[in-house]
DNA sequence: TCAGAAATGATAGATATCAATCAAAATATA
DNA sequence: TATATTTTGATTGATATCTATCATTTCTGA
């Protein structure tokens, strides 16, 4: 049997049945341990299926690398994002910004019928699939710790569009207004908010107090601010003297 | 945390990402070895994921979006993509339609470096992860079947670049030229071909003598042709009549 | 045909995972 | 409140897998 032919039918078989163990594999294909672990290493290599201890498994075309890296907060956000998705009526237009908490948000649209633009993968990928919703991608440099594209060409294909609301995510509050850790990120979230009628920003405590190495607007920039109920009254009130309704958990 | 929120969220990171290693899910959840490993043993146990050694992998069909199990032509379409993708040298700029060949493409690119602009979901997601790989997204309207952008912003993005090869399926090949099914995505393409100065195009045998609703360009208008080794000779001797090369199997 | 390169199979020590067990903590029940 | 039950976390010896190495075989190109 050809080399090729061997890692094929290895590509096949964890295609189909999504895992294998090592052992199934010399005893299905005869060839030697050493040799499918060399397979096995190729194969993880060049990025066609995943090697797991003791064997490999199939890599679909899921969302892979991003999600779920970071679960600070996570049931926070999942609470947030719960009320966030609620306010969205059936055929509105939004602008889903990336991140953790909007990805969240996403997953309670699937249901509804919408337009949805957005800048991140992720997002994309999970809306894609439903016929309901009409998704408009934002392409550009894609940032490949988060997926989500930024830079000239996303502010470009911004330009030309207008929704009701903007859910954005953030990666910094302080009284001197929303951080984000990447100046290409912000050029492209400022031209976000300037094609949405309000803007809606979703932050969980843990980023109160933080600022980051881009600032992005001032806290009155912002139309909402929706929370979760362990945000110290002090930011909430401080958000709400500038202008800026809160949405805080029930 | 209790217990069904736990399993829950072990099932959640395992259908996302397909597979999990005992050792991530300790860190995740924050809980010892062996209560993850009860849990898994349970979850196992009534058949919502598959143990394995090591961690767990996501069970059931790879729904993963858009990727068709039964796709024709598999084989072949494999094995013509890793032609392709082997005149793709380091350093290159190159654009990736969307389809099942370009896709298995992607695959065999994962390891070099390169600049890919691609208009497809699928490929991004294959890509985004790979930090030697610079990946620009083409936007637009996102077609729900195959997951690629379409339409005026996508052309809009496509006209600021320019680069050495583009990659192109098809949906059918006559006498009368390359064919696709959709209006919008045949306008895409179009520009793709502006964008790029060596048009590369994949097609398994079962392409030949089928058209399809739009039409795209005719057949001089291809440098190259790659092709399996079941495509007739006398499409070959018809595409290498209009001056184009046709790289077929060994 | 021959030499060099690549692929293969076997081995062994190091390392990680597993199942089983038990005590402590949390929870439920009387 | 006290007791029983369940859940959890830590430990341990047994077992499986991994990496690295090396001799052998197969393939490749002059």
């Amino acid at each position: 049997m050809l080399v090729d032919e061997r890692r094929q039918k290895i590509l096949n078989i964890t295609e189909n049945r999504g895992y294998v163990s090592l052992q199934e594999l010399v005893t299905e294909i005869d060839a030697s341990e050493s040799t499918i672990r060399r397979d096995l290493e190729q194969l993880d290599g060049s990025g066609q299926i995943r090697r797991t201890r003791g064997g490999a498994s199939y890599i679909g075309e899921s969302l892979m690398g991003f999600e779920d890296r970071s679960t600070q907060n996570m049931e926070a956000k999942r609470r947030i994002a719960k009320m966030t998705a609620d306010l969205i009526e059936p055929g509105e237009g939004v602008i889903l910004d990336g991140g953790t908490t909007t990805l969240e948000v996403a997953r309670h649209l699937v249901n509804k019928s919408l337009m949805v633009v957005t800048n991140s993968l992720p997002i994309a990928n999970l809306l894609a699939s439903h016929s309901n919703i009409e998704l408009i991608l934002i392409g550009g440099y894609v940032y490949p710790k988060t997926g989500v594209s930024l830079g000239p060409v996303a502010v470009d294909a911004l330009r030309s569009i207008n929704v009701r609301r903007l859910v954005m995510s953030v990666g910094g509050i302080t009284e001197k207004g929303l951080f984000n850790s990447n100046t290409l990120l912000v050029e492209t979230e400022k031209q976000m908010m300037n094609s949405a009628d309000e803007i809606i920003v979703v932050a969980d405590h843990g980023k109160f107090g933080h600022s980051a190495l881009a600032h992005l607007c001032p806290l009155d920039r912002m139309d909402l601010m929706i929370v979760d109920r362990d945000v110290p009254e002090s930011w909430k009130s401080l958000v709400r003297e500038q202008g800026v309704a809160v949405l805080e958990e029930e």
